[in-house]
DNA sequence: CAATCATTCAAGCGATTGATTGAAGCATCG
DNA sequence: CGATGCTTCAATCAATCGCTTGAATGATTG
């Protein structure tokens, strides 16, 4: 009796064993898309794409719902969020290869710099900093944080005298494994902003209970 | 690059999704234990064991050390308790087929009765509740809630006359999913003792930081 | 220093999982 | 009402996982 309980919680849990299925659920934790944007955005073929989603729906962590032709994958729940990131919080303190990796391509020093939920949120009562949302303009449709600036990571060299000069500049983007905000960081720095990152992205904050806006209908 | 992070806290998050190691997890976490012990407590026999307690230390989940001929696991991180609890809340709540078990075995009543972490730690200031510890005698002996009195399931009924009759008492155990509890309620029920349940058990009161007490020398 | 004991390693087997391909559902749109 | 397009199912093969068995390791004990 026991053991069937903990056999079906080791199947939950086995669902989010998977490399391709982490990736998937990131991007589905962006928004609501269809099966063939995700996979597309996973860089994995539509059938492939469509058993990984199923195993995630069986196992509670997305939901789906028909749409036209379409079929649509979204967070079963906001919780699920937080799950996840602890899980990535616990292999990145006790996993050595993946501290040196990001370490290494993240650079150490920016993840130092980044600005917590609760600071950015401080500093944002006080009107003191522009947000700057580096996602593409899709995933930006579908929601982002109050007052952000779209401008995707390969159009912000282009759009620098939409930035503020003499504010700080905060950016973010798909979570705290999401290269495109640390690059906008750079590129910024390298121009004379004042831009720090959010330590986490867009989801965080939307599984946080905090508000967020979108250009599309609510879900 | 991103793949690699995403496959190895794959590696890690599959660590996690195996019955057996859910239940040598579950035992770990009662406190420090050898390889022995807890192959027997968990059923499975010391190689196997062994192979599995290997796996959950690469995936930073328990750690070991070695005590002259033994080697001792332990839980890596108090923090990994609430992880694992995070994990089980989710599939307790989307997976149809484990809320029916859990209701059916468990009983739904008794769930909702049961005493919170937050209420009992009132009540206990309050002086108005004996604490009932109904795991075995070496399990209570590495660690307890203070104050707690340890009676084992199947002595119960021998010792009542150690409980008190005019006085709550509230019982734990493991975790929430150990049945030890809920036998020990009902039979103290049908004894006309006023008994509850804590909802969770003490690896989880460990994890939240509160005060325990060990007949042992301090790990 | 050799014997002993708990644990880990190594190899092998059966069973399960992941990715690929092609065909079948299913809802819309003309 | 039949054609179209997106998604899911089915079948396949390679790869991996879980458990068992038997030997090796490493630290103690006489």
């Amino acid at each position: 009796m026991k053991k069937i309980v903990l056999e079906r919680v080791g199947d939950v849990v086995r669902a989010l064993g998977s490399g391709p299925r982490l990736e998937l659920l990131e991007h589905v934790s962006q928004g609501e898309r269809s099966v063939e944007r995700l996979a597309d955005a996973a860089g994995l073929s539509v059938a492939n794409a469509s058993q990984h989603l199923l195993k995630l729906r069986a196992a509670g962590f997305v939901r789906s719902r028909r749409d036209g032709k379409a079929v649509m994958y979204s967070l079963a729940d906001p919780s699920v969020t937080e799950l996840v990131a602890g899980l990535f919080r616990h292999a990145e303190r006790t996993q050595a290869e993946i501290r040196a990796i990001v370490a290494d391509s993240f650079g150490r020093l920016d993840r130092l710099e980044a600005v917590s939920r609760s600071e950015l949120i401080g500093r944002l009562e006080e009107g003191a900093v522009t947000l700057l949302d580096v996602r593409p303009e899709d995933e930006f449709a579908l929601g982002h944080l109050p007052g952000a600036l779209n401008v995707r990571l390969d159009q912000l060299e282009a759009r620098l005298a939409e930035l503020p000069a003499d504010r700080e500049i905060v950016a973010y983007c798909r979570g705290p494994y999401c290269v495109l905000s640390f690059e906008a960081v750079a590129v910024l720095r390298s121009k004379g902003f004042t831009v720090r990152r959010l330590e986490d992205g867009y989801p965080e904050w939307l599984a946080a209970g905090l508000p967020t806006e979108s250009a599309e209908r609510a879900l």
